[in-house]
Order: C-alpha cells, then structure tokens, then sequence
DNA sequence: AAATTTATTAACCAATTGGTTAAACCATAT
DNA sequence: ATATGGTTTAACCAATTGGTTAATAAATTT
C-alpha cells in the first residue's frame, strides 16, 4: 500500500506545500506551484488533501506543533524563571534559524483568521500560562523578582525573542545593516536579551 | 477640474483601497471589492491609478508615512534616552489604537516584498539609526546607562512595543485572557513598558 | 451655446485558478 | 493471467480576477 521509500507521496506534497505556503502565505500560494514544486500532478493534491483549505491546514497545525513545544518550556518547565528566561533566548533563536519562516507565517495566517486558534486550543500540548503565573507569582512573593505580572513578563519574553525576526526588514533597513550583519546582531541576543530581562526583573 | 466636496473620487478609493488592502493584504485585496466600498465603478480605480500594485504602493506609502514619524522621535529627538524611551511608549500605543491594522500590514508585505523599502529609503524621513547611535554611547560613556548597544536597544524598544500589536491573536490565547483583558494589559503597557527598559539598561 | 476636456459607467475579455472527471497505470491477491 | 483496489495523469470546467474599451455624462473652455 504505502511506497517504503524516501518519501511517500502524501509527505512530498506535505513538505512541498510547507515551503509555498510559508513563503506566500495562503491567499498568495497557488496548487498547481505546490504540485510542480512536489514534481507530481496538481490532481494529487486534491486525492490526497481533498481541497487547499484542508491543506492548509495541515502545513499550519504542522508548524504549530513545532512552536508550541519551544514556548512550553517557558510556561511549564520546572526550573527558575531565571534560568527559563536563559534557556529560552538561547534555545528560540536555534529554533528559528532552523525554520526561518515559521514565526511570520503563523502570526500572519492567525490574524487573517484568528479563528484558525480554537481549533487547537482543545490540544493538550497548547501552552497555557496557568503554571506560569503561579511560578511568577511566588518568586515574586519571594523576593526573588520584582513586582510583575506573568502576563506582562511573558509578553516581554515573546516580543523580545519573536519580534527580531519577524520585523527584520524593516529593523535591517532602519538600522542601516546588511544581512550578515544582522546575523550577528542576532546571535549577540542570545545572551543580551536574557541579561536584559534578568536585569529589569531580579530583586538586587 | 476637482470636486470641492467632502472627497474627491481619488481620496475616496485611497481610503476604500487602505481599508481592503490593509485587511486583507496585497495579494488577498480585490480590486472590485474596493471599488464598492469606495461606492464607484471598478473601472475608476484604473482611471486614477492605472493598476493594482500602483494603488497598493499608494496605500503603502500613505501607511508609512504615518509610521515614520513615530519612529523618529526615538532616532531624533534631543531629550535623553529615558524621556524618549517613556514618550514613545505612551505615544505609540496611542497611535496604534488609532491605526490598529499598520504595524502588521507593513511588517506583512516587507516581508512579502523586502525591496519594498528600497523605494522609500531615499526619502529624508526615513528612519535612520545614526543620530541614536552617538546619543547611546555618549549617554553609556557618561555613566547614565549601561552598555549597551544603540542597535540592540532600539530593537528591544521596537520589540517591546510593536509586537503585543503584531502577535495580538496567539498572545490572548496564551495568556487566557478576553479582548477587553487584553485590551487593558495594553494599556498597562504604558508605563510598564517604559519601567521594563529603564529598570533594565539605566546605571544605579 | 458649442466645443473640448475630464470623469464615469456598463459591458466585455483574456488569463488564472481551484477543483473535477474519466481513463490509464500499477502493485498485489486470487 | 487476471481481477481488484489504490494511485496517477491529462484534459477539462466554471468561476474569479485584473484590466480594457467604447460610449455617455458632466464640467470647463472657447
């Protein structure tokens, strides 16, 4: 039944579609360019996906379940939220170097349809801030932070990480760098942006 | 030769055109569909703006010229870092409340198209990092702030600002909250925002 | 007011696009 | 070998879409 090669044809079409669909968007993308791109005929697509909203949607939640797992460890980890705060500035910005597309894609698509969300909301592995707010809460009570909201400090915690790259066009082209040079402006927020959490939240 | 009404057809469309395109981006636009919500013909939209990408670089333009300004009161102004760190974020979040759509539409479509920003750059207006870059290392020589980078600073400020806009959709899910929550954790942002970088970067 | 220029419309067009269909292909079980 | 079921293809289709055109209406100039 199933080809055992490299490759069946449901997943040559899956990953041909990743790639259109998170350069161009769903609107922008076209079947038959993911059809050539996947090196068979467009009719394939509809056999195995049915139609390009269901396609869609299962590049997106694809991408999700990428996502969902690198801000779990923000929301649910165990350790210090000093250490968390570390280990995520480090680990997103790997993350995202391997899967350049990944952020703008789903904040794109989500405020096109922001809907799309309750449709993975029910999913276990959804991150949620309820452990979090617990964590932040106590080290606060603690004296280990200062006085902040989960909220607030999770906000920060996103934009600070996400935001580099979803806006690099417009931060290359203000702060008058090429795109190595940004590279390393980049890998230099690996340790900057974590110290320049810690700094503004941690009790001295 | 122009109607001295309310608007003429040509501010007309540019409103309608603002409206689709900035909902729906460049490539989910219909020209139809703005030539009813500007209540005229379809053909009009190609008497005053010959085709498609011409009326949507007019949006574009429009839209960042509104942008610009805002930005360079933290590139330009001559208050101190603190103070312009403080107005911006007060001032920011208050025009986006008026302007909700921008930072999204044009992150969106630079993304889409990068050399976008090509055709803006010579514009006197256009952002431009330098004069901060002294200030931050005058101001970091001086002993008022820490070491820091200007670049890694206005990226963090941007961050900070623009991306609870950007990423509204994921951020209420995460977070639990409703759109009036959400909307009152922007407004927080105010002065939280200012607190979070100052607290951060300025020398005790 | 006649002529001319500008603004507006309805109808049309060619190209694109998502999707369908009927026939062919191919591996496996009988 | 042949019947069977899933797989793949080429050709086709209806709807949508950006854009054009030729005729009309409304100003403006003469």
């Amino acid at each position: 039944m199933k080809k055992t090669k490299d490759e069946n044809t449901e997943e040559l079409i899956l990953n041909a579609a990743k790639h259109i669909f998170q350069s161009k968007g769903m609107v922008g993308a076209r079947m038959q360019e993911i059809a050539d791109k996947a090196g068979i005929n467009k009719a394939m697509l509809h056999y195995y996906y049915r139609n390009k909203q269901l396609l869609f949607e299962a590049v997106f939640k694809n991408a999700f379940s990428l996502l969902a797992p690198q801000l779990n460890a923000v929301l649910n980890d165990d350790s210090s939220i000093e250490d968390k705060v570390k280990n995520f500035t480090l680990n997103y910005i790997n993350f995202i170097a391997k899967h350049p597309y990944l952020p703008n894609f789903i904040i794109q698509e989500l405020n096109r349809n922001p809907g799309f969300l309750l449709k993975m909301k029910d999913n276990p592995a959804f991150p949620n801030i309820e452990k979090f707010k617990k964590q932040v809460a106590q080290e606060v009570e603690n004296g280990i932070l200062k006085p902040i909201s989960a909220e607030q400090l999770f906000i920060n915690i996103m934009a600070l990480n996400v935001f580099p790259f979803v806006a690099k066009p417009l931060l290359v082209a203000f702060t008058n760098t090429d795109d190595e040079t940004y590279k390393q402006l980049i890998e230099d927020r690996k340790t900057e942006v974590a110290d320049f959490i810690i700094n503004s939240i941690k009790h001295t």
